[in-house]
RNA sequence: GCCCACAUAGCUCAGUGGUAGAGCACUUCCUUGGUAAGGAAGAGGUCACCGGUUCAAGUCCGGUUGUGGGCUCCA
């Protein structure tokens, strides 16, 4: 006699065993209909399976993150079953649902192609309207094998083998498919709605190991009502619309060409944003008490193995080989570098914290199908900084490269930054001793200073665990950027040393951190962020001043002047074209203020100034518009608008 | 690196084995205008590259390079 309570406390008792279905059904005829699962002390089931003890349930439904969840895994589900029917000899693997969507991996020798999309699609479709009855069942381990292996389904019997010993093998059927799975799944295909669509096509390694064969991923998007998928579809676009490569070309900043495969032909627009980056972030880390240095960007080999990086990214790296025999690396980092600047002179602990930092240009030969617009590049410029300090240090070290990078951040608009702790990787240098420390020092730091951080296990650089600095953007991508690493290992491989209060030598702790991490990245998200639309003080070209007539050139060259006086980035528009199409083609090209000038302001000294994204013009005098504009140069708005 | 797709004018893209196209941008001329495209004319191509099939290849086939979407990787 199961007494079930639900999740506003009440309590409904049933006599004999019960189904979810049942259950919700007796609530209310909406939640039957918008059921999914039930949760029964806190585990998803089927709504198809009897309840006979007491609990505490809840019922899942479509629209909730659970439910969707489920929705989705359904949906591959159905995919699968499409798949199977219209070729047999595709064999199923894995299936599971993903952010915003679900994929199915299938073996199979003859590719799929975007026309067997649609048709998978189509059927997928008639696999919904058939409403068939998705029934759990329990099988035997020996006989799930048998009957995967007849099937001729390899992978599945594969995966039978991983699952522990204590665990109920459960096969799912619908319709003449049945798929092993771990279940929950809804009461009947008809429930899944038509709310979702293939998306694409793509390779994946079976168990996502580069070692096995490849399988074909078909990935589909799935949603509780067309409403959402449409949502979802809009979103797609926007994302489109705002790609930097897109934004790039708009704007003039850079391009790519097949000489320089993953290196930017920075334009002068593009490098003046550039620079301003730096610019901005090297004022604020000189006062943080950063010295800025340079170093060599082809070193000795000997250098790279005595670091490990030869070991660990020798194939990565770009290499020349001169007359005498010599093999030169290019350099992949600047921590080398750096920890030759420490060791040039004797160090005394009252040099410490020793923080360096370099506007590096790194060269790393990153795998062809890796490179991505400005997002993954073979030739990008770090934001890298090294600071050797004590043991003790470590703590105060991590607090202040926090504040500077999450106040560069704000700068940009960035005020939702997620943090990660990442420990140590399988392929590393250094004893684990080193390493219990190494973690140990860093993660009391992050609790010390009550960062709020989730574990990223096995995530760490070879040298030494590392904090993740995520950003979140304008339409809620997420972006690795700033790191912070600390590293016991790197100072005593390559001979750094200071001299301790104890008059010993003593090997110093490295932190190594980066806030944008690549400048060229850093650009790109930036871009995608604002859409284009930089805040004023990072536009690279701030004002245009366009003339309505030829007989306001001379006005307009002496406005532009006087800006160009006042720090203002400015250019000049003369050309024999109407206001309108020259506000319509500088609108485009995302500068934030124009200045449009005719006979009126001539005879006035003022400027009628319409800012990008309203329709709006107001004049004022010239002298006006000038420090209006300066202040907000300096006061550095941000307005993450898009 | 692996799987799939794609590569035509500066950009966006049509092009069904038989004479290489459009819009925008560019140049020249006309137009001097008041806040998101004024008009006309002109110029611009080894259809990524190499090879093959064919009387004939932008189009079909193979290879190379590059790009895109994923996978793997990311010091």
């Amino acid at each position: 006699m199961p007494q079930l309570k639900l999740p506003d406390g009440t309590v409904r008792s049933y006599a004999d065993p019960v189904t979810g279905l049942s259950v919700a059904a007796d609530i209310g005829a909406g939640l039957a209909k918008a059921a999914v699962a039930i949760a029964v002390d806190g585990e998803l089931r089927d709504l198809t399976r009897e309840i006979d003890r007491d609990a505490a349930i809840e019922i899942v439904t479509r629209d909730s993150e659970i439910g969707l969840d489920l929705l989705r895994h359904d949906a591959a589900h159905v995919m699968a079953e499409a798949v199977k029917e219209l070729y047999p000899e595709a064999q199923v693997t894995i299936g599971p649902s993903i952010q915003d969507g679900f994929y199915y991996d299938f073996a199979r020798q003859t590719p799929f192609t975007p026309a067997d999309l649609e048709r998978i699609e189509e059927r997928m479709r008639e696999i919904v309207d058939r409403d068939e009855t998705i029934v759990r069942e329990v099988w035997n381990r020996e006989k799930a094998v048998a009957f995967f292996r007849e099937a001729g389904e390899i992978y599945k019997a594969d995966i039978i083998a991983g699952i522990p010993a204590a665990d109920p093998i459960t096969l799912y059927r619908q319709g003449e498919f049945i798929d092993l799975c771990r279940g929950p799944h809804l009461p009947s295909t008809g429930r899944l709605g038509k709310a979702f669509k293939l998306t694409k096509l793509a390779g994946a390694y079976w168990r996502g190991d580069s070692r096995n064969e490849m399988l074909q991923r078909i990935y589909g998007t799935a949603w509780a009502d067309p409403k959402q998928l449409k949502a979802y579809l809009h979103r797609l676009e926007e994302a489109e619309r705002r790609d930097h490569r897109r934004i790039g070309r708009q704007m003039d900043l850079f391009h790519f060409q097949d000489e320089a495969v993953g290196a930017a032909f920075w334009h002068p627009k593009g490098w003046t944003l550039f620079q301003l980056l730096v610019g901005h972030l090297r004022a604020k880390q000189t006062a943080a008490g950063y010295r800025e240095v340079n170093t060599p960007e082809l070193m000795d080999r000997s250098l790279w193995e005595a670091s490990g990086h030869w070991e660990t990214f020798g194939e990565n790296m770009f290499t020349s080989r001169t007359e005498d025999e010599r093999v030169l690396a290019v350099k992949p980092m600047n921590c080398p570098g750096h920890v030759q600047v420490f060791r040039s002179d004797l160090r005394s602990y009252r040099d410490l914290p020793y923080r360096l930092a370099e506007f590096g240009k790194v060269h790393r030969y990153e795998p062809s199908g890796a490179l991505h617009g400005l997002m993954r590049v073979r030739a990008f410029t770090q934001d890298d900084a090294h600071i050797f300090c004590t043991e003790e240090q470590i703590t105060q070290e991590t607090g202040a490269v926090c504040d500077l990078l999450l106040g560069i951040y704000r700068d940009f608009g960035f005020d939702n930054v997620i943090i990660k702790f990442a420990d140590r990787p399988e392929k590393r240098v250094g004893d684990d001793a080193v390493w219990d420390r190494a973690e140990a020092a860093l993660e009391s730091a992050m609790q010390s200073l009550g960062l709020d951080y989730s574990l990223n296990r096995g995530e760490g650089a070879f040298y030494g665990p590392k904090i993740e600095f995520v950003l979140r953007d304008a339409i809620g991508r997420d972006w690795q950027c700033g790191t912070l690493q600390v590293d016991l290992n790197l100072p005593g491989r390559l001979g750094a040393t200071f001299i301790g209060e104890d008059g010993q030598k003593h090997t110093p702790v490295l932190l190594h951190r980066a806030i944008f991490g690549s400048l060229e990245r850093f650009i790109g998200i930036l871009l995608e962020h604002f859409a284009g639309a930089l805040p004023f003080w990072l536009a690279p070209e701030q004002v245009v001043i366009a003339t309505i007539t030829s007989d306001a050139d001379p006005y307009a060259e002496r406005v532009a002047r006087e800006l160009r006086a006042a720090g203002i980035r400015v250019a000049c528009d003369l050309r024999n074209e109407k206001i309108n199409y020259k506000v319509r083609e500088h609108s485009l090209a995302k500068v934030p203020a124009l200045m449009a000038v005719g006979k009126r302001e001539m005879s006035e000294e003022t400027v009628s100034i319409r800012r990008l994204g309203s329709n709006e013009q107001s004049v004022m005098p010239l002298a006006e518009a000038i420090s209006g504009l300066n202040e907000e140069n300096a006061r550095r708005a941000v307005d993450a608008h898009s």
